[in-house]
DNA sequence: TGGCGACTTGCCCTTGACGTCAACGTGAGG
DNA sequence: CCTCACGTTGACGTCAAGGGCAAGTCGCCA
């Protein structure tokens, strides 16, 4: 496992170094050093930052994170901190649903537009006009 | 319909009267005025300003609500806006896919924890040995 | 009419996740 | 030895989503 700096690591990640500095000062990212001060990461470092990306982009604060990273890493959590996962996977799951809900509307306006049902066709010419007169208004 | 002012629809939908402010002043919710300038809301109010706390907790940012918002209301886009919502839409399913699968990762954890059956162990052990290989493995 | 709470706009403050710039150390090649 | 890309920490900038305060206005009730 030949390791590498941290530059490569962010090439390889696709992040910025700077996030890189930024997670390991949030606690989420950890590295060893060289005797000169150096960042060094293994190999597995770019599948771990690409899992960090994923909960940051799926919402997660980075305390968030850093609380339940060491236990997926271990496998297993201290009883204490079973009700703060609790709790995290049920907020997961409630963003989840939210996320469903709003795709499905996504999907139907999107169907719609793609193969406007002729039953609709008035009605879909009448919103026409409203529509692009709010989007221009707004842009 | 009765109306209703800043106030009670801040209280009805749970948000701050500032974030109503913000909501408006971002495009995303609109109001009718009283001639001397102040927000008067009708009932469907209560319901839009959920839908958005949604999408916002949902990750989405308020100019892509503002985007999509019109669309959802009128059921249809104008045609030159299909690849952005196709874009939002798949964004939204990648989103989705990251949060089931950290919600699997803590569903481990919590399984192992509150279950620490030898027996599972194994087998649960296998799997997030798998999965955090993939991830990263620590140590 | 006076009072009082809810409302208005305007402005700056805060937090999180970085970007960016400064000033300096590191290390492999020519 | 010099260079030059890459690394380091520290400090400040930015952008979104509001929070909070100020100073003035509205509307309703005694």
């Amino acid at each position: 496992m030949q390791d590498m700096r941290i530059g490569e690591l962010a090439a390889r990640a696709h992040v910025s170094t700077r996030a890189l500095r930024y997670y390991e000062e949030q606690g989420i990212l950890h590295s060893e050093r060289t005797p000169s001060g150096q960042r060094v990461y293994g190999e597995a470092a770019v599948e771990r930052v690409r899992l960090i990306q994923h909960l940051f982009s799926a919402g997660l604060a980075s305390r968030t994170i850093a609380l339940i990273l060491p236990c997926v890493d271990t496998g297993h959590a201290p009883p204490e901190m079973l009700s703060s996962l609790h709790t995290e996977r049920d907020r997961i799951t409630s963003v989840i649903a939210d996320l469903e809900q709003a795709r499905q509307r996504l999907d139907q306006v999107i169907e719609l537009t793609e193969h406007p049902d002729p039953e609709h066709c008035a009605i879909v010419r009448d919103a026409a006009g409203r529509t692009t007169a709010i989007a221009g208004a707004a842009a």
